[in-house]
DNA sequence: CACAATTCAGTTGTGCACAACTCAATGGCT
DNA sequence: AGCCATTGAGTTGTGCACAACTGAATTGTG
């Protein structure tokens, strides 16, 4: 747009470039987060809850560790989450009995019987932003690309960090 | 991926997929919060903060309103950032003479000193990940495409609210 | 001019993200 | 068995996002 074919960037540009793909990113993370607020508030779910209640919903009892890879969440988010969706009455917290120091989410029958509520959010948000199938499984490839090449970036910049168990699984 | 030609999607298949591209966004999010996060260290700033000084380095002084339309955020957020910004001697606040409820943010000497060291940032980062511009551009074109459409769909969800000026400036 | 509506920054309260930490349970190693 | 590093959940503290509100300054209208 503003770019000449012959010009090279300069210092300026580059700073002006790095705060458009910074800023249209964040933008766009909480402009999705703003739509599905107004959406999920009849749930009366978050966000992040939700993201939640969609993984219990697909896997039914997980212990918080593995809740903790598939949405790349640690212990110091998902434990206070955890506990305002079980004071929603939504899922139970119970201890495993074979390893003390595990504890499995689970759904209540309150929280398996939102997922027939929580069907038609998808549909809301297609409908509400009118975007194709195949052009939102594109954008998705590509943030998954963005995401690992970041994820890789992050780890180099890291002066000296442990290896933090390369295994995530994919959601 | 896992989608046969002819079976048609199913609610199940919805949630999953809403799930995925919700994910997605949301991980790519932190995940460049994340690297910016490192890379910002040095020079004692969040992202957030980062934007801010970004959009001061390029226009200079601008009331606070100004500064929520580009970064298309709000006071709740702004005031409690610029007076750490301020704190931290990179800005002064200073209301305006001409009209007092406005209150100018503007970059004290070390502010403006701080940008020599940020000009590396955006190296750092295109470094870190390996993109290229054109890749960088596209995407960023889409997002904004997408944050767009996701601000209309929040806007026609809204029940009934007022119109919240839509002149919004582009970065 | 007077008064009501609007505008702007700031505050309060809730929830999320993340670093750094605590503490108990576990598992490996000698 | 005894010791110690590791693992898992939780807590604490900081910062951001946003809704709802406050209060002062300004503007519009009669």
């Amino acid at each position: 747009m503003t770019q000449q074919p012959a010009a090279p960037l300069d210092d300026q540009d580059f700073l002006r470039l790095d705060g458009q793909i910074c800023f249209a990113l964040n933008a766009a993370s909480r402009a999705f987060n703003g739509l599905y607020r107004v959406v999920l508030k009849d749930l009366g779910l978050t966000y992040p809850q939700y993201l939640v209640m969609l993984v219990l919903w697909e896997h039914g009892t997980m212990p918080v560790k593995q809740l903790g890879r598939h949405l790349r969440l640690d212990s110091g988010t998902l434990s206070p989450l955890l506990k305002r969706l079980e004071a929603a009455g939504l899922i139970r917290r119970e201890r495993s009995t074979e390893d003390e120091r595990s504890v499995h989410a689970a759904l209540t029958d309150e929280g398996t019987a939102l997922r027939a509520r929580a069907v038609e959010v998808p549909r809301r948000i297609a409908a509400a932003t009118g975007f194709e199938l195949e052009e939102i499984r594109d954008l998705q490839t590509r943030l998954s690309r963005l995401t690992a090449a970041l994820d890789a970036a992050s780890f180099d910049e890291e002066p000296g960090e442990e290896p933090r168990g390369g295994s995530r699984e994919e959601l």
